[in-house]
DNA sequence: TCATGAGGTAATGTATACAATCAGTATCCA
DNA sequence: TGGATACTGATTGTATACATTACCTCATGA
């Protein structure tokens, strides 16, 4: 009864978009597959039209590319396509730090940050770090940037950061719990968590170019991140969307 | 005869989302202003379906926006904006001349480089530049873009440059036209071929920072233009989407 | 045995009918 | 007179029927 009401309380494009989604990043449909539209429709229960529109955005979202004939296909990306993407994130969060301390924030606007991130602290003060802190981290993490691209208060440019987070590797925290797997995790939330600090302390200086760096380098953190847990691949289950990365094998 | 083939060569979703697109960019829509559907159905001569799909390809392109109580409005964009969306440009080319650098390019992809250059050259030698020869400017200039963009060989920064060039004033070649009526004009596109010529260099020497540094440069280049057309609005036909922008007085 | 073409099937593209929701207005009650 | 509520119109969201196109298969010929 319940589930019913929350099913009427979004529209069928948006249960659409979300369930095929999920089908997507958990490998249920494999890169290169054609995706039918009446198998869509099927697996949805939504019918064709909201199904075709969910593709449409699903496909602006980057997970699906349009055939030229007519319908779609999963996407699948290479190794390097993922860090060109983790890179270009930090390239553009950098832009936003350095726009946020060109530009000034107030000390209003950085509370809400530095709040976020004491409560980081508690976090990764723990020595091993729970599977539920990291969860925490998670959401903080998310929450830093976000509130981080904020503050450049440049509509284009958080639309643009939005979109280039979409993809679930390129984002923020698509790799944290990956991470919670590797011996080094402790040591990488430390040095992540140092350089939210810094990129907090360059921009209240305003300090540009430092801001701008130092967002870069953390989004290669991830990358590296990435790379580890490519190699290690124990907890893959924590990876969503590991099943559109082509290995060398294919 | 010829022109119900062409009709019929591109679906109907193409149709209506570039005769929406054109009467956005030409004012025929004010911003801020509801898009009926049914008028939309009525302009266009397709049906609501691929009307439809139009309106949602339009609001991931950037001049639409999702009402939250459903269907779309005209984007407005201040001057802010646009400057900030040229800077992003600039910084993603920037993100693709360094990769071009440090990756390595090869002698055969750059010649198609040098020889738009040299056919901007010969356009750019003319003391008083002619209209026609701002057109083919136009053309070249864009061609160089979308070729210097390739030579990243990363599909998803190339993916977010078309993006983000999607808006006409974000592009690279949005102001030329604008230009042409200033007096400024001859020299700013001898700077601009200047600026080729450099960022195409350190791609050779493998100089990755500079070539990074001479596409944001190469932006800003193109954020003056921009200032300069429209303190000069005599031109401001040539300056499509120009509709678009938020005065001081709104 | 391979290539080519014709036919059929299954997919997508389009149009339209129907349902649900939102906005605006007028009326009624306090 | 002000506010709230119910009603009406219009607009968007959804479902489905129809048209068209692409792809696959099979057969026929070289």
């Amino acid at each position: 009864m319940a589930e019913r009401d929350i099913d009427r309380s979004v529209s069928q494009t948006v249960r659409a978009q979300l369930t095929l989604r999920d089908m997507i990043l958990s490998g249920g449909l494999r890169p290169g597959e054609r995706i039918s539209e009446l198998q869509a429709v099927e697996t949805t229960g939504a019918s064709r039209t909201p199904v075709r529109m969910a593709l449409v955005r699903l496909e602006e979202e980057g997970l699906l590319e349009a055939i030229p004939s007519g319908g779609f296909m999963v996407k699948a990306f290479s190794e390097r396509d993922i860090v060109d993407s983790i890179e270009m994130r930090g390239t553009l969060e950098g832009l936003a730090a350095r726009f946020a301390a060109e530009r000034g924030v107030s000390v209003r606007d950085l509370e809400p940050l530095k709040q976020c991130l004491d409560e980081i602290d508690g976090l990764v003060r723990q020595d091993p770090i729970s599977v539920e802190a990291f969860s925490a981290y998670v959401a903080l993490n998310a929450r830093f940037h976000a509130l981080l691209t904020e503050l450049s208060r440049s509509p284009p440019l958080i639309r643009q950061i939005d979109r280039a987070s979409a993809l679930p590797f390129a984002s923020p925290s698509g790799f944290v719990m990956a991470q919670s797997a590797l011996p080094e995790a402790h040591q990488i939330l430390l040095i992540a968590q140092d350089q939210h600090r810094i990129v907090i302390d360059a921009i209240e200086n305003r300090e540009g170019a430092r801001a701008e760096a130092i967002m870069r380098e953390h989004a290669r953190l991830a990358a590296r991140n990435l790379r580890l847990a490519l190699r290690n691949k124990t907890h893959s289950d924590l990876l969503p969307g590991l099943a559109l990365i082509k290995t060398a094998s294919d």
